[in-house]
RNA sequence: GGCGAGUUACCCAAGCGGCCAAAGGGAUCUGACUGUAAAUCAGACUGCUCAGCAUUCGGGGGUUCGAAUCCCUCACUCGCCA
């Protein structure tokens, strides 16, 4: 592998808007015509809002911030906004009410995200991203102010009729006012932002579509102007199940929440059948690339070439370049089936170096260490891995569950932690 | 404000005085088979000093030899009436 694609729009599309389609981001939209029209013709501001309610973004994200910067390349304005307002209410979730963060907690996660968004932008040229924050203008309003100008606009029954409120008044739970009032705050940001930037697009998943529309129609109603939406697809696994989303397994950008070996090794593990799909979403590569990748699926499967590329590019966007060879280096290392005890320290030091590490002396346990490297998260769980079969160190299995790093040592120094086929932590002995 | 229904493990959902660490399904994890895939089969899925013990069934209190199951009370949710 040598180096990541560059990030370009693929020139054989006439338009962004039509390679956005082809791509599969674009589930639903506004009047579409208008809209590839606005896209054709001269920049256009556009924003896509991220509400802190994790201390980093995931792959969900990953997917608008990737639209975002294809827009930015066909020469329209980004602005990034973070959530600090709407992040202290909630966006309505489908099935049950939210718990609220504290204040002083989602201030510091939309710190973080902010400066996340950045990452996955261009900050330079006269069409740079720019960074917001909705509680700027949400924070000084009073509430009469907010009724009359805004609240004024909305009709209870149109709220109500909105997917993510309706699944709510079905369920159990119902929804607080307050939940209820999302849509109107997420409205009220985009006519904010129509009337500080001349903003006229809004992108966000497709769950939010209700949200988008708030705005579109609170700016048609309160300034006479059409603006647009775009709706991203959920991402889903092979199953129509949604992946890297707050659902437990969430795959986080932040390399300290999900290393960036776990990362690769995601989507490495991707399955066959959406692997294109992936490609497509996620990456930068070509029509004509993506084409060839789909052959080595169909032709050689085994090869899962495929797969690599797409861990190769996406790890490449999220992490860097330098930082992913040495993640596939690790890999190959590690997962190559070679004796472990055959490679050189220098390989094995650098390849333990992309893993989750615990710092152990010799008779230390090896279900302590499974813990410390949340292999697994409590002893019983890691003493049941161990009855179950599926702990080894250096590839070896461990049976015992009274088992220590004695004797099992690389260069009295290094061991390999596995817990199941693919999920591995490094051990070093304290110097 | 009145009346009724409800709150069970990650999610859904049974249980209605001992046989309940709690049926079943989903998700997840692991083993086998593979291509670090899918499908399939099998096992696991509260914690711990793990063939035993401790703590769970919205919170608190009570009845009982014994409570997820009965009573009181608080909180929250849903519905109907006003």
């Amino acid at each position: 592998m040598t180096g990541a694609a560059p990030i370009r729009l693929d020139p054989t599309f006439d338009n962004v808007w039509d390679e956005l389609v082809w791509r599969g981001s674009v589930h639903v939209s506004t009047d579409e015509t208008a809209l590839r029209d606005a896209l054709a013709g001269d920049p256009i501001t556009f924003y896509c809002g991220f509400d802190p309610t994790a201390p980093s973004l995931h792959l969900g994200n990953l997917a608008q911030l990737i639209v975002m910067r294809r827009l930015q390349l066909a020469g329209h304005k980004p602005l990034a906004l973070v959530g600090g307002s709407t992040g202290l209410i909630g966006d309505p979730k489908p099935t049950s009410e939210r718990q609220l963060n504290e204040r002083e907690t989602v201030a510091e996660w939309v710190e973080y995200l902010g400066g996340q968004t950045l990452r996955f932008l261009s900050e330079d040229g006269d069409n740079a991203v720019r960074l917001v924050n909705n509680l700027d203008w949400t924070a000084p309003m009073s509430t009469v102010d907010f009724l009359r100008e805004i609240g004024k606009h909305f009709r209870v029954g149109t709220m109500l009729k909105k997917d993510a409120v309706a699944a709510r008044m079905d369920s159990e739970d119902g929804i607080s006012y307050a939940e209820f009032s999302y849509q109107v705050l997420q409205g009220l940001d985009f006519r904010e932002l129509y009337l500080r930037h001349d903003c006229l697009l809004q992108l966000g998943g497709s769950d939010q579509w209700g949200n988008l529309t708030a705005g579109t129609e609170l700016i048609r109603k309160a300034e006479g102007v059409h603006a647009h939406a775009l709706g991203t697809p959920l991402i889903t696994d092979a199953d129509g199940r949604k992946f890297g989303k707050s659902e437990g397994n969430a795959v986080w950008l932040d390399a300290n929440l999900t290393s960036p070996y776990a990362m690769y090794q995601f989507w490495l593990n991707q399955d066959d059948a959406i692997v294109v799909s992936l490609l497509q979403k996620f990456t930068f590569l070509s029509r004509e690339r993506i084409a060839e990748l789909e052959r080595a699926v169909a032709d050689e499967p085994f090869r899962r070439e495929a797969q690599r590329v797409l861990a190769y590019e996406v790890t490449s966007f999220v992490h860097g370049s330098d930082t992913t060879d040495e993640v596939v280096a690790a890999s190959a290392a590690l997962f190559g089936g070679g004796a472990l005890d055959a490679l050189n320290p220098d390989v094995l030091d650098q390849a333990l170096s992309s893993l989750p590490t615990v710092t152990v002396t010799p008779d230390s346990s090896v279900l302590e260490a499974l813990r410390e490297t949340k292999l697994v998260s409590s002893l019983s769980e890691a003493r049941r891995a161990v009855t179950q079969g599926a702990v080894s160190v250096n590839n070896e299995r461990i049976t015992d569950a009274e088992s220590t790093f004695e004797g099992r040592l690389l260069h009295q120094r290094f061991a390999v932690l596995r817990r199941g086929k693919k999920t591995l932590a490094a051990v070093r002995v304290q110097s």
